[in-house]
DNA sequence: AACTTTTGTTTAATCGATTAACCATTATTA
DNA sequence: TAATAATGGTTAATCGATTAAACAAAAGTT
């Protein structure tokens, strides 16, 4: 039940000094230390130390129209793929003496325009989103604002604005290629039914791989799972396939999550991984360890995009440009796709 | 390569429509209502959506000594029992008009008082932590500060301190009774060797759950992980209880990490659950999707503890008290623990 | 001795919004 | 009609830190 203590600011100093706030703050802050006798100064030093002083970070973004704080926007904290980029990404900006400040548009258009919002009117210095689906004119708005900002993950190609995300395209072919040279020709495509170019560009890998392999393109191999409730989907969507009479002889998973439901189904069903059917996905999970084939997957390198994001949006808080980041998917080649 | 644009201040507005920045801001904060004329206002309000002006939130902080802001620090965000009470949270903030900003301590020491720091010179309200082991000292510096804070999830308890927590004494004794009431003497307890009060708490439930049935403890069937490194710990605990000569017919896993590791080796070694040993947890997660059996678990009521945080906080903020709340776990009884 | 530098510090404006107190007008009332 | 109240607004201080500019005193220079 305390009374609210108030807090010590540069004036408190600097009268208990008996010196002015400016000396105190030039001190504190290492500035015009030539200028600055060094008994005022240790002792401006230690009576802050005692009187347990902290600089009001408010006051000081007002006056210098810096805050040292950036602001990130995952699409989905909740997915395992933003927590760690988030705190790559938190790594990287203290390494800079920033701070993020985060959120999460839970993939809602609405949420991702109100975090904008209040993330602006903090003044946050630089923006790293992950934007969620139909957010373009959001971001279209953004360019138009004063504040720099950089897209990770995802991206609208036909924005010229920074981001960085992975080769979708290429990986995904790379996976696919990795199946063909394997030896199945009959490759089945699981994946969501979306808007968003870095899904999209996955299955266009998977499209030009079978086409440099001169596969036919099979239609019926083609899933596209609704987002809303996906589970149910991806169950109809394997056992359709399964249940073909050409049924595909490996399957290509676009996301983790519609990989995790295809192997819980098939493990039901009791199809055997990699003898009856193999697999490629997208991602690791602590979850794969728990299907007894360890999966092949493409591994995006979510440290390296973090770092770079980060670097590029620092950058371009102190001097304006934009670039255009895409990072290789490497490909982890294990057993699921793997038929001895 | 655009300039960076000035961002629109109350004083612009003012310029334009001709009248004082008090008015302005009386207007835009729908204040003094009654005092000023609809023609005035209504111009206002519309010149300042023609120049799409916000507020800047720093300057209003500087004035009124409040940010909005709640900080957030979780022990590890990569925990989806986290990242969900991080959502809790935040939705609750946000219907209170709070803003949250969150980090990650990591479980580690310096990075939490670090945070600590960090959000205090930023002015936030409130914070809410889930402390990391060892920080006691930096909860009981927090208290002679200004802040007001809540513990959630874990907590002090010679600490009279605001928190929210599970009644992990009684949720873990509840769990052992279950498994007891299904016929199970020899009983298992695998947890981690820690300082930690709520993790032991949940330990002196599995003890008082014997005594109370007579059972006499076995320390054989105790194991202690080490928390730097558990998953080969986990593995060498059911392995060295299942060579036992009386090896336990159930398993109590104080945390879910120590449940999934533990399912992995126990499917590993192609033991059936619950046939052959019967099991009880913490926590659900996507995970236990992917194992045969549907576990029985302890579920935390997540969104309530989040929600109760969050409003207590913010009740503390207003008007200074402290509040502790322990709140029930729910006893989800599943395959896992029942042998028919 | 008179002038210039250097040294150590202070003064005061500023960032943008808030808000108590004040000031004109224009009704209203006695 | 004079005093009073209501109406619609403005003035100016303030939050705490930053920083260019000014200033006084001491030290150097010619």
């Amino acid at each position: 039940m305390s009374l609210r203590k108030k807090k010590v600011s540069l004036k408190d100093i600097a009268q208990q000094v008996g010196v002015s706030t400016a000396l105190v703050s030039y001190v504190l802050n290492n500035k015009r230390e030539d200028r600055i006798s060094k008994e005022v100064a240790k002792k401006i030093r230690s009576t802050a130390k005692k009187m347990n002083y902290r600089t009001n970070q408010i006051a000081r973004s007002l006056k210098t129209n810096k805050t040292a704080t950036l602001g990130l926007i995952v699409a989905d904290i909740s997915n395992p793929f933003f927590s760690q980029l988030a705190r790559f990404i938190e790594d990287q900006a203290a390494a800079a003496n920033y701070t993020v400040i985060f959120a999460s548009s839970d993939e809602n258009e609405q949420k991702s325009q109100n975090l904008i919002n209040v993330f602006l009117d903090r003044q946050v210095d630089g923006l790293i989103i992950a934007p969620a689906e139909n957010t373009k004119p959001q971001i279209r708005a953004l360019q138009r604002s004063a504040t720099p900002f950089v897209l990770v993950d995802r991206y609208f190609p036909d924005l010229k604005c920074s981001y960085v995300a992975l080769d979708n395209f290429q990986a995904a072919r790379e996976a696919v290629r990795h199946l063909i040279r394997e030896g199945n020709r009959r490759i089945g495509l699981i994946t969501f039914k979306t808007s968003f170019f870095h899904i999209n560009e996955r299955r266009n890998g998977y499209l030009s791989a079978l086409r440099e392999a001169g596969i036919p393109i099979n239609k019926k191999w083609i899933r596209e799972i609704n987002m809303a409730d996906p589970a149910p989907g991806i169950k109809k969507a394997v056992a359709d396939m399964l249940a073909l009479p050409t049924r595909p002889e490996a399957l290509f998973f676009s996301t983790n999550m519609l990989y995790i439901q295809g192997m819980i189904y098939l493990r039901q069903q009791g199809i055997k991984v990699p003898d009856e059917i193999a697999i490629v996905s997208f991602d690791e999970t602590e979850a794969s360890e728990l299907f007894d084939v360890p999966p092949t997957y493409i591994r995006q390198p979510i440290r390296e995009m973090g770092q770079q994001a980060t670097r590029i949006l620092i950058e371009n808080i102190e001097r304006r440009h934009t670039r255009q980041v895409h990072l290789p998917g490497e490909l982890i080649i294990n057993t699921s796709s793997i038929r001895r």
